[in-house]
DNA sequence: TTGTACGCGTTATCAC
DNA sequence: GTGATAACGCGTACAA
């Protein structure tokens, strides 16, 4: 059985050799006879011996860390995000440190704890910065990016926001459209007012005045609940577009609460493609951005700067798709 | 500007005083004059001084970190339990440490990490436990809960799943399902052999033969579209129970993907409550397992291990609430 | 190929 | 109140 506190000097004294041997065949490192390996080898399992990672760290006065630092870990937008980056730095030499910072004041005691931990990196992927000195701090004293979120400084992976909201304005304009309502988000980051810019334009370049475009936001929980129901009083808009996906699920329950039917009623679509799509009937018509593919991209470029000590300066935008479901009339 | 390497030491030369002074400042302990302190604090804020948690870990020979040990966080299932853990871990003086282990990689993995840092205690909630052995090691070596999980010897937070599947068992046999199909996980752990136990129970009770129910299992990927699929060939089957909703949200895109109404051409029901049943059309039947509160539980009930040095050995029951929907047709 | 000695940054135990 | 000093467990020159 193991026991506790058992110490590479344990290890040594019991195997016969010195400390230095010990430390060299844990770490893989320098030379050791097979014969001494074996036997330290041997006395280590017998004995259930563990490595202590706060002395190794104090040592080399360097972690092997990453922190994950994650906005809304119920939303699956960042769920796949944190997956992708898990994957790669589960799989790497380096080991994830996920943070969960949805309120202000988890942000505050993970950005402390990220700091004091001395990690090799950070993952930035939330739609909310609540203290940016202290961010900014972090960021100094490490290497970071960025998925999605406004970080000075940082590179960030992205999408072309503009472009696919765009995209998906002609759609629907396309489909005879006039009023169409669109829910924004209560957070305000660059790829959410790329969005609505592109989709703006669409709408202009359709043909459709200003007037067309109802705007609303969702409130500071981030549901969507009462946007929708001003939006859906108003019988003449026929088509209402989400920011992204988490706030047309929302919308989604709400139309069914109210016993309208989808596009008959009124069309939804929305921005992400979330799994939590499939289980909306009829398909959802939406943006599906590369989230998982985001967050791997993150890991990689981020491990590549830890290992090159470069900082990386240059954003990197990945390819979206446009689903074309059949929850936008064609009228 | 933060840089980086600040030590103790150089807070004390800076401010005048001794390197015991500064630690008595920072981790508030001891008898220290007002005005040191301000002076010290002064220049630990100018300099933007942030304390080795390495270190620390090191002299104190403790580590203030719980590990939440996850299974699969793409499933709402497990997000609501990690979610209730973090928010108490987060709120007290230990510190979260989450652990996506998925896979068999990853929970040797995580496993491993988590014994090399020493953690204070470690809560499990995972429907398959890899290695036995590696996990019982760990669980000697610190201390452990479990949130419906099968781990010998730790305390385990549950319901009672045999009486919330009799429940539900009885409610679809009371409303004269005569051929009903069961899909189980693929998982094998306690709760769920419960639950068809019970379910069972409630169809014999009600006055049916063995016959009535159709056992199938999901494969080994957790899906369940086929076993989904075989059982909806045979059209006397005229309800289906999951055993847990994140196979109630597959059945429930098969069936629609297939062109079948919910209930009239087949009724479903679920067991967990997830908030993703919110998206399902009629609202579904299902057990409502309080989850949040299960892993906010978990975390209370091995922080007060922690604190009073004593092992635990009591499960912990809590309610469920049986949710009456649409989706079980009366006959 | 192996052992010795020092340092990593912090806390705790003594003295003063 | 404050300051030396010895741990804590490990890695790594430098010797041997």
């Amino acid at each position: 059985m193991s026991e506790k506190n058992l110490t590479i000097r344990d290890i040594a004294r019991l195997s016969g050799v010195s400390k230095s041997t010990v430390s060299r065949i844990i770490s893989n490192t320098g030379y050791v006879k097979e014969a001494t390996r074996e036997k330290v080898e041997n006395v280590i399992n017998e004995l259930g011996y563990t490595p202590n990672v706060s002395a190794k760290e104090l040592s080399l006065s360097r972690s092997d860390t990453i922190g994950i630092f994650i906005g809304d870990i119920s939303n699956q937008y960042f769920q796949e995000i944190l997956r992708g980056a898990e994957s790669v730095i589960s799989d790497s030499s380096f080991f994830p440190f996920i943070c969960l910072a949805g309120t202000e004041k988890r942000q505050k005691l993970y950005i402390e704890e990220l700091m004091k931990r001395r990690v090799a990196g950070v993952i930035f992927s939330s739609s909310f910065i609540y203290d940016e000195e202290a961010i900014s701090a972090l960021v100094n004293s490490t290497k970071a990016i960025s998925v999605q979120t406004d970080i000075k400084g940082i590179p960030n992976i992205d999408i072309d926001n503009y472009s696919a909201a765009y995209s998906i304005g002609r759609l629907i304009a396309g489909n005879g459209h006039k009023k169409i309502g669109y829910i924004d988000s209560y957070n305000t980051i660059h790829s959410l007012s790329e969005r609505l810019r592109g989709f703006r334009d669409a709408l202009k370049d359709s043909g459709l005045n200003e007037d067309s475009l109802i705007y609303t936001v969702t409130d500071s929980n981030y549901l969507a609940f009462d946007a929708a129901r001003d939006l859906l009083k108003d019988r003449s808009i026929t088509a209402i577009q989400c920011a992204n996906d988490h706030i047309s699920s929302n919308v989604y329950s709400v139309i069914n609460e109210m016993g309208l039917k989808i596009p008959d009623d009124v069309s939804l679509s929305g921005f992400d493609g979330l799994p939590l799509n499939d289980l909306i009937q009829p398909k959802l018509t939406s943006v599906k951005q590369p989230l998982y593919d985001m967050g791997q991209m993150a890991a990689k470029k981020l491990i590549e700067l830890i290992e090159t000590g470069e900082t990386g300066k240059e954003d990197l935008i990945l390819d979206y798709t446009l689903i074309e479901g059949q929850s936008v009339l064609k009228k």
